[in-house]
This record gives structure tokens, C-alpha cells and sequence, in this order.
DNA sequence: CGTGTGATTGAAATGCTTCAATTATCGTGG
DNA sequence: CCACGATAATTGAAGCATTTCAATCACACG
């Protein structure tokens, strides 16, 4: 009935009867409005947008709590989608990307704070007259529930991240995705250009800045990693961070798996 | 510009500009079906549901990588949803309660896996006629929209959790979320049963079986909750849980915070 | 050439995981 | 209804991981 793994761990079954590739992001990574939408609804959609450009990183594009006027698609740059507890700290939720659209409103306010980390150029929509044109667009309408759908699996796979990958294995699957996008990662050079500090990072991926800082290292200690500045990596292959990411959490004794 | 904190925590600034209660989550919990959808609509919906009902909990609905042809929406019970990394380790990603949506397919195919906790009773819905009944019904079609937009805020929300917080605090979110469901919290007699073992809770929070145990230990010794067997708790006050959850997620010495 | 911020490293303390062993609970059959 | 067995839950102990505070280093910018 159960798969069996190399060895059971514990007393309780740990495996799926039937095991498949979860998804394929490399694939996902194509579900941006460019693609997402025929060429003609790409015309009606920059119809009733305006572009908006910041030059640097630090600017604030809406804050939580805010209302919400408008939807947000990223031309180019990188936005941060943030939220602080009531304790005061600061979690990123999710990095935008080219491609990527945000802001929906919830209850006619953001529920989220949004800040460029770079120099950033968006589309801006307001949602009334997006929500008009999505009424005359049923096709359209059905793919902005493909992308939010498309975000839900994107939180779920962070979920999964924080709650079963220690501080080096999140930084390493960080890696990955961003390697993923041609805008920062050059394929020829191996060289990867992080546009967010350790501070952003470290809020990114549920720690403190200096415990990235040492995940760095010990990724680089490691072999996969090398820093050429602190904000540009060099990755000799992809393939030994994903053996980072498929090892265990902790260094145990080896007894637990094969 | 940014709205001091009590004391400035590190070097860099750890607050927003404008705050605001994130979102209401106890009034969000009505966003289910039965709340969602117009008494029509729901006539409708359920002319093409069949009533499913399981026995027992450990039952599997659907698998993550199988073809996908059904929607579910939980009518009584929890159903589990969880995903199998690479490593063969589960997740639990969320839970379904009466009221819940589940099961919307990516490419043809379940991303997670759905198996119940507990005895459960589920409509279920032909995926393609639903579709069918979404083009001729855009409110429904809206809500549905609507309905995803809402899960994804959750998982936003967990993912703050697994990013922000130690295991007690994790828990003690946990029996608030849940504390909120009259179908699981006796408000007279403040007790909560739990659907879930030390091990499907593990797995939702992130953490070990034992280190769940302790967490229970701890906050018993907090005086915030009383163990009347492992799987019901008696909740004082939820006002404990809730000073738990906002207090530092490491002891420190008292400085950086007042 | 200072100055401020970001990044790194050190050291101590706390939290979590892991393995092991014991205890409690629940379902089932006698 | 009770006893039994299996599973779940708890507790202990050791070791590893992360946080925290502190100090130093690197770098960009005026």
C-alpha cells in the first residue's frame, strides 16, 4: 500500500501512496501576464493602465491598511510584498518580479505593504475599470483566477520551505529561483545579482541577517557558493545547491536514511 | 517618517509608515460557501454535488499527482492537505473545515494530497461542470475568485507564522485559529478538541511530534491552557494564548524591547 | 577622507531535533 | 466490562542550530 522509503522512519509512514513532481516552477515561472493574456487583452490591459517608474529601491508603492485603488503589473525591477506582526517585525512575503501582478484589495484596502528594492517601472490599473473590463472579459477574468491561483501555490511552496528547510537549504532554494530569471542571473558568467541585502533576506526567509550571513558562508565553505561581492554570486552549477536543499535539516548520525 | 517603536531594535527601521490591523480574521472565517454564495447559487451548486461521507479519519479523497476531476467543499469534519517534499517529508498545509473549498487542479492534476482527520462528510462537484456552471454565473464565478484570493491570505498568514514565531507561540496561534470553531470549542465549557495527533500537528506547525508535546507542556506551565487528555485542551482564556503569541520569540534579556 | 550603513565574525545562551525509554490512551476482542 | 496490544504521547539527555549582543570589517557616498 505505502511506498516504502529506504528505511520507515519512526513508527508512522511518511510517504505519500502515490508520489509525483509536486509541479514544475522552472515551468510555472511562465505564468506572468505577458502569457497569461492573448495579445489582444494585453492591448486592452496597458489601455487602461498608466506606467509608473522609481528610480531607486525604498520607495513606497502602498502600505498596508491603505485603500486600495489600484492593481499593479511589474515591466521591470523588483517589488517586495511585505507585512509586519503586531510585535513590530517585518516578514516579505513574496518578491514581484517582471511579469508579476499585485495589489489586489481585500475589503477595499491592501492588506500588505509593497516596496521597490530596485529601480522599478510598473503598469498601474485601477481596479474599478479593471473590474469593468473583466466583466466584458470573461476569458480574462478566468486567468486572473489561474494567477491567484498560481500565488496560492507559490505561498504553499514557502510554507513548505520554512517549515522543513533549515536557514542554509531556504537560502539555497532562494538561489535556485532567483537563477530562474534571466534578469538577474547571468547563464554565461555564472553570476547571480541579489537585489536585496541581508536585512531583506533574512526577512525573506524567516531569520536574522547575521544567520544569512553564515549561511553564505557555509554555503560557500560548501563549494556551490562563491561571493564575489557581497550582493553578486557566482554559482558554479545549480546542481550542487539542490543537493544542499535535498539533504537532511539536521546532521543526525545517518541512521535515519539509508 | 516611520512611526518610532518603543525602541529602535538594530540599526535599520522595523516599521511601516502607516499600520493597521492586518485583517480580521474572525470575521473573514465567514468567508465559506454557504456565506459566499446567494441561496440560488447554492441550490445550484448543489444540484451537481454528490454527498460523499467518510467513516474514519486516514481515508485519502485525492493524491497529490492524480488526474483531477473533482471539487470539494467540506460539509462536516477536517480534512488535511498536505504535500510530500523531495526528501519524503510531509507538510501539512492547511485544514479544511466546514465551509472550506478544496481540490482546485493545476495542469489537470491535485498538487496536495486531501485525507481526512477525522469522520467527514464532503460534496463533491464534477470540476468540468463546474466550469460549465461558472461561465453562465460570473457573480459565482467572482466568488470563486474571491474564495482563492482568501486562501492565499492565509497561507500569507502562516507563512508569517513559520517565519516569526517558536514552537509555543506557533501552537498557541494554532488553538486561537481554532478556538474560533463552535464545531471544535465548547465556549461554555471552554474546551477544545483537537482532530489532530502530536504528529499531523507536528507536521502543520513545522516541528517534531516531541517538540509538540513540549510546547503543550510549556504552555500548561504557562497556566494558559490544561491538558484534560491529549487530544482536549481546556482554554481558560484566550487572552493568555494571545499574550503568548505577541511575546519574543527567544527569552533575551529584556532590552530590546522596552 | 571621514561617516554611516551593510556585512561579517565571535561568543554565549537558548531553542529545537533526535534517539531512547517510559507512560498514557484508545480500540478491540475476549 | 475488563484486559490486552498497538499506537500515541510524554519525558530525558545529548548535540546541533539559531538567535542575540557585540565588535570589527568593507564599502559607497558625500
Amino acid at each position: 500500500m505505502a511506498r516504502p522509503l529506504l528505511t520507515r522512519p519512526r513508527s508512522r509512514i511518511r510517504a505519500p501512496e502515490i508520489r509525483a513532481r509536486a509541479f514544475d516552477r522552472e515551468k510555472d515561472a511562465s505564468a506572468q501576464i505577458e502569457n497569461l493574456l492573448s495579445r489582444g487583452q494585453q492591448a486592452r490591459f496597458r489601455a487602461i493602465a498608466t506606467i509608473l517608474d522609481y528610480q531607486r529601491g525604498g520607495s513606497t508603492v502602498f502600505t498596508e491598511g491603505e485603500d486600495a485603488h489600484f492593481i499593479y503589473s511589474v515591466i521591470s525591477g523588483v517589488v517586495r510584498i511585505s507585512r509586519y506582526s503586531d510585535s513590530g517585525r517585518r516578514q516579505v512575503l513574496a518578491l514581484m518580479l517582471p511579469g508579476d501582478l499585485f495589489g489586489f484589495p481585500e475589503g477595499g484596502r491592501y492588506v500588505n505593504s509593497a516596496i521597490t528594492a530596485s529601480s522599478v517601472s510598473l503598469y498601474r490599473v485601477p481596479w474599478q475599470r479593471l473590474r469593468e473590463l473583466l466583466l466584458h472579459e470573461p476569458e480574462m477574468h478566468l486567468n486572473m483566477l489561474i494567477r491567484v491561483a498560481f500565488d496560492l501555490r507559490e505561498a504553499q511552496r514557502r510554507i513548505m520551505i520554512l517549515g522543513q528547510q533549515n536557514i542554509s537549504q531556504r537560502l539555497a532554494s532562494f538561489l535556485i529561483d532567483f537563477a530562474q530569471h534571466p534578469d538577474f542571473y547571468d547563464e554565461r558568467k555564472h553570476r547571480l545579482a541579489l537585489p536585496l541585502t541581508r536585512f531583506d533576506l533574512g526577512d525573506y526567509l524567516g531569520s536574522a541577517p547575521e544567520t544569512v550571513a553564515r549561511a553564505f558562508a557555509k554555503l560557500e565553505r560548501l563549494g556551490v557558493i562563491r561571493r564575489i561581492s557581497p550582493r553578486l554570486i557566482e554559482i558554479p552549477s545549480l546542481e550542487g545547491l539542490r543537493q544542499v536543499v535535498g539533504g537532511r535539516r539536521r546532521a543526525g548520525n545517518g541512521r535515519g536514511r539509508l
